[in-house]
RNA sequence: GUGGGCGUAGCUCAGCUGGUAGAGCACUCGGUUGUGGUCCGAGAUGUCGCGGGUUCGAGCCCCGUCGUUCACCCCA
């Protein structure tokens, strides 16, 4: 009886060996900046109620018109996996309070999203973040600090190419006096019908368009910019001169369109030109509603979201993933069961004092056994027969040159210790 | 959700105007008794994504489907 090949679902993209170790370095080099900068892990589920992404997220956005994978569990109560971060870590703070402590809250999270688009370059139905959040501070420094973290993350990474595009949403009066110019200058358009659509459930959409011809027609659009309260516009520059104090050049983008709803004030994106057509590799914000939405107090906060996926792609366009591959100080061939659990003994005993160690196993020739060891990458190997149980020494031999030492099997531990330093 | 490209051994691919499959790499074993990376030799592995159709006959043609990839919408 044949049993039918099972498949992943569609658009996940898995991290199997070698490639998972850059994977890992990619993910581990974008936290290490928030951990260094005194954020503190969060670990949060993957599935929330829909009603977290839908006042949260916002209801005209796509991520939770269109993309969002949402069912209804055995209790008959609505679900859907997370299709961002931030919304999921405000309601944990709420819920557990974490906000009536010291503030601002700074936290870091890191796992996969989820949201139901058509897969391509750089876009996956699941998909890898780290983020950050920093909440309960109406500081310009704090902005210009997170900002300064992430594009740390793309440095630990050796990325060059990337840029920073940062711009003000501004406050909310900013916002309105804003909307009601650029409504006008938008009625004043021959649109087509999916695009008078977007317009009406969020003008500002029209900025991002990519269509030559839309681009043309917003050139003269008016700018959220030129309508900054005299506090927003005051804070955006003391953001910017943070930032150029810490050296982190930036191009001021003032048609930037996030795809979230609760952005306000500073709001930013790293963009990488060697991914396609899917080149954000990062980008966040403030969000200084959102916790009253999701009935908490009202505070205000800032976060980003890294994308470990495209951050790896860039990584690779650039060729900065190092080659490194796993390497263990000893592999041990046992020829024979009474020299197999021999092995296993002294390979536990080593692996207790913190080296790593491999062994041989199955029916292979000697030969075939020294070319595991090769492959596996290990510093050095032995062989266990007989003699060498008899005379309570082996032959330790060098992989990178093949230089052979005899030594006493319980002087391995100290031999490995001092010929792995050197 | 819309549109284009692709789908042949583990990987990268070849397969001429339709006659039931190959290469390189990788893998396993061997090249005289127990030592890797080079070299030489031998070997294993495919329901040609899946289903249907045309045909005496299809990996090659047609339809559908699934997957993949690229782009749009949108985004990490």
């Amino acid at each position: 009886m044949k049993y039918e090949k099972l498949q992943a679902p569609k658009g996940v993209r898995e991290y199997l060996p070698p490639e998972s170790s850059a994977f890992e370095w990619v993910r581990e080099n974008l936290i290490a900046p928030a951990k260094a900068s005194g954020y503190r892990l969060m670990e949060l589920p993957v599935f929330e109620d829909t009603n977290l992404f839908s006042r949260g997220v916002g209801e005209s956005t796509d991520v939770v018109s269109k993309e969002m994978y949402t069912f209804e569990d055995r209790g008959g109560r609505s679900i859907t996996l997370r299709p961002e971060g931030t919304a999921g870590v405000m309601r944990a703070v709420i819920e557990q309070n974490l906000d009536r402590g010291q503030l601002p809250v700074k936290v870091w999270y890191s796992g996969q999203f989820f949201r139901a688009e058509r897969p391509q370059a750089g876009r996956y139905r699941q998909f890898y973040q780290v983020g950050i959040e920093a909440i309960g501070l109406d500081d310009p420094a704090i902005d210009a600090e997170v900002i300064a973290i992430a594009d740390q993350g793309f440095k630990n990474l050796g990325l060059k190419n990337y840029r920073l595009e940062i711009t003000s949403l501004g406050d909310s009066a900013s916002r309105s006096a804003h909307r009601v110019d650029l409504l006008k200058f938008i009625a004043t358009l021959d649109l087509d019908e999916a695009t008078e659509a977007r317009a009406a459930i969020n003008p500002l959409r029209l900025f991002d368009d990519k269509r030559p011809e839309m681009q043309e027609k917003m050139a003269k659009a008016p700018l959220l910019l030129d309508y900054l309260s005299e506090d927003s516009r005051r804070n955006f520059e003391m953001v910017q001169k943070y930032l150029t104090g810490m050296g982190i050049s930036f191009t001021i983008n003032p048609r930037m369109v996030r795809g979230l709803d609760y952005y306000t004030g500073t709001t930013f994106e790293f963009i990488h030109p060697d991914l396609g057509a899917q080149s954000g590799i990062g980008g966040g914000g403030r969000y200084d509603g959102l916790m009253e939405i999701l009935g908490g107090q009202s505070l205000s906060g800032i976060g980003f979201g890294l994308g470990v996926d495209r951050a790896l792609l860039a990584a690779i366009a650039e060729k900065t993933v190092p080659v490194s591959e796993f390497t263990s100080d000893l592999f041990i061939i046992p020829l024979g069961d009474s020299a197999m659990e021999y092995a296993l003994r002294i390979a536990n005993q080593l692996r207790s004092e913190k080296l790593s160690v491999e062994l041989a196993f199955g029916d292979r020739s000697l030969k075939g056994a020294m070319k595991a060891a090769d492959k596996s990458g290990a510093r050095f190997a032995i062989v266990l027969g007989d003699s060498e149980l008899e005379q309570g020494t082996v032959s330790l031999k060098r992989m990178s040159d093949g230089e052979v030492t005899s030594v006493k099997i319980t002087e391995l531990r100290t031999e490995l210790a001092e010929r792995s330093s050197r």
